[in-house]
RNA sequence: GGGGGCGUGGUGAAGUCUGGAGUUCACGCCGGCCUGUCAAGCCGGAGGUCGCGGGUUCAAAUCCCGUCGCUCCCGCCA
């Protein structure tokens, strides 16, 4: 049997050229209108709205029914399209030259009365959107964020495929091989005490489609981090995951490059400037303070050490003398009361500096600072030419330890940095990324996972702090997009690497022994990236955190308050997977349960 | 693990600093009127243990302590 049609159109795809046809709509009230002799509905399907005129005397359905029609009732409506009467035009619709005659209406399904109001004008409480995420996405916000991920992925897709590239899947359950993140874990039940892990990313299995031949892959990944959640981090998240075989770096750059052009095309018609501007990691922290610049302004850091070598100014002298450094930013014109500048010294302490020295510089060139007093006229002098200064200008400078410097003068540029001209979306890579993060204390920890190719075996051997790898960021408006890297392709690198990384041979084995031996047959040299498609979007959408363009995100305790996720689970379960949770966990239980009755009387 | 913000009828907000009757505004909901509205309009109505617990006080949405939830940030995220 044939199925039965339930619509024959999209309500909001209706324009004028449309009028005198007959169409079958079904979707959802949106809003009403009902004046008693004639009822206007604002009827919402996934095209959009369009506005059906109820008149009651065509008996389009029983009279009780057509005034008991709600907000968000699911209906159908067998209509002919008409343009609207004259002066009734609404301009806002992009059907508002049309509208649709009713001439059967039929209740689909009635809708109880609302948690919250589908209403953009509204901030409805975030907990309460994801409790019904489903009623949240009949909203515009929400329907138009996954319309753009949706978009966003297809472009890539589009690109990937007309470069050539293999979609792959791998694994979702595999084996446990902590890499700073800490892993998600899954109980075997054929093998009790035994764990999954779920993956951080495709990392070995691409590397294994490289040794297996595959030359071009990629793959749309769901990756897991049980980490702490941010604005832009949720324990589960996409990536767009591709590496190349007989690639380096510019290979896999040019193809970011291709693909940040496509997506911005396809989601905000317009294109973006190439090639894409480079930064070395060292000089991101030299003129940003941060390895994540927003380039959608200047205001670079200024190193002001020589003009401070033989300052009378003791604080400065200090630092100076402990091998710190002092650097400031030229804020531009703020136009701050003194109570705002405060709020900045405050700001910078919260930051951990031990202080921030503001300037403003005066109508004849002079500064005007709490410190002004401390320093030479040669020495003011030296400040605003070095900064480059102009009357009007607020001047903000920091001394400490560089590590601190930079952060508080990095965060103090976000803080009041507003992007200059019509910058919008301003794309950076980041290359030359060291091989360690050296520690205040002068500690080494690997900057990246042990399987990225040194820019150098001998620097990495010979002078370990100061080696870089061939190891790569996408950042976008100052927020990583993705990371990528040159990998080693070679096992007797590999083992170098380890040894200087100080992991020894048997832990090497143990955790990696099977990627290892794969090194082993003719390994082609390889490259790739993943890129972050939830934070890729939210910038693209302008939204403040990936939530916004998730479907079902997590809130920050990791619980998804629709389904209620993660829950407990019977003692059949536990034992069927060998797993015994401990007495101290099970009278948490009893307590928190206690507390739940408690709570709901 | 730590720091900040928020929690008030179904929704959003004001009230909290400076204690004095569950007060106010908008939307929604229920009933009535209404044939050109489009955030329809007009009239009437219902609806709240001010997240929860404890304390101070003659008196607590308001002050104090604790706790739960949401959120932003630090740590963490090779």
């Amino acid at each position: 049997m044939a199925s039965e049609l339930m619509k024959s159109t999209g309500a909001g795809d209706l324009r004028a050229s449309d009028a005198g046809s007959t169409v079958l709509l079904a979707g959802w009230i949106a809003r009403r209108r009902d004046h008693g002799g004639v009822i206007f509905l604002d009827l919402r399907d996934a095209s959009g709205i369009v506005q059906v005129v109820v008149n009651p005397e065509d008996d389009p359905a029983p009279e009780d029914t057509l005034h008991g029609l709600r907000l968000e009732y699911c209906v159908q409506v067998d209509g002919s399209v008409r343009p609207r009467p004259e002066g009734t035009v609404n301009d806002d619709l992009p059907t508002g030259a049309v509208e649709v005659v009713a001439s059967t209406l039929t209740v689909l399904s009635p809708s109880a009365p609302l948690p919250f109001q589908i209403d953009e004008r509204i901030d409805v409480d975030e907990a309460k959107r994801l409790q019904y995420r489903y009623l949240d996405m009949r909203r515009t916000r929400m329907a138009e964020n996954l319309k753009a991920r949706s978009r966003t992925i297809r472009a890539m897709r589009e690109v990937m495929d007309r470069e050539g590239f293999l979609e792959v899947e791998t694994p979702t359950l595999i084996a446990s091989t902590p890499e700073g993140a800490r892993d998600m874990l899954v109980p075997s039940r054929l093998r009790k005490g035994s764990f999954y892990a779920l993956p951080q990313s495709p990392q070995l299995f691409k590397q294994l489609l490289m040794v297996g031949g595959v030359e071009r892959y990629y793959q749309v990944a769901r990756c897991y981090r049980d980490e702490d959640f941010r604005a832009d981090r949720q324990v589960e998240f996409t990536q767009l995951d591709f590496e190349g075989s007989f690639w380096g770096q510019e290979d896999v750059l040019g193809t970011l490059e291709k693909i940040a052009h496509h997506v911005v095309k396809e989601i905000r018609g317009i294109e973006i400037a190439l090639p894409i501007p480079r930064l070395t990691y060292a000089e991101a922290m030299d003129r940003y303070g941060t390895d994540k610049p927003d380039l959608r302004f200047a205001m670079e850091l200024v190193t002001l050490d020589d003009v401070f070598i033989d300052t009378g100014f003791k604080a400065f002298a200090g630092v100076l003398a402990d091998g710190g450094t002092v650097r400031g930013i030229n804020g531009g014109p703020l136009g701050l009361a003194r109570s705002g500048l405060d709020a900045l010294v405050t700001r910078a302490q919260d930051l951990g500096a031990k202080g921030l020295v503001w300037m403003v510089v005066e109508d004849d060139g002079s500064l005007r600072s709490p410190v002004a007093k401390f320093l030479s006229d040669s020495e003011l002098a030296a400040i605003v030419s070095a900064m480059d200064a102009s009357p009007g200008d607020t001047l903000l400078i920091v001394a400490d330890r560089v590590t601190t410097v930079r952060s508080v003068l990095g965060a103090l540029r976000l803080d009041i940095g507003r992007p200059e001209g019509n910058a919008d979306l301003v794309f950076a890579f980041i290359v030359d990324f060291p091989v360690f993060d050296v520690g205040d204390d002068g500690s080494l920890a690997p900057a990246h996972h042990p399987f990225t190719a040194p820019a150098s075996l001998d620097a990495l051997v010979e002078t370990p702090t100061t080696a870089v790898s061939k190891a790569y960021d996408l950042v976008l408006n100052g927020a990583e997009l993705g990371s990528g890297s040159v990998r080693i392709h070679d096992p007797s690198t590999q083992a170098k690497v380890f040894e200087v990384m100080g992991i020894s041979d048997e832990e090497a084995q143990s955790r990696f022994g099977w990627f290892l031996e794969a090194l082993r047959y003719g390994t082609p040299p390889h490259a790739g990236f993943a890129i972050g498609i939830d934070r890729m979007v939210s910038i693209l959408q302008d939204e403040p955190n990936i939530r916004e363009v998730m479907p079902f995100p997590k809130t920050q305790t990791g619980a998804d308050p629709l389904t209620g996720s993660p829950g407990r689970v019977e003692e059949t379960q536990l034992v069927e997977l060998g797993i015994d949770i401990r007495q101290e966990v099970r009278d948490e239980w009893i307590s928190m349960a206690i507390q739940e009755a408690v709570d709901e009387g």
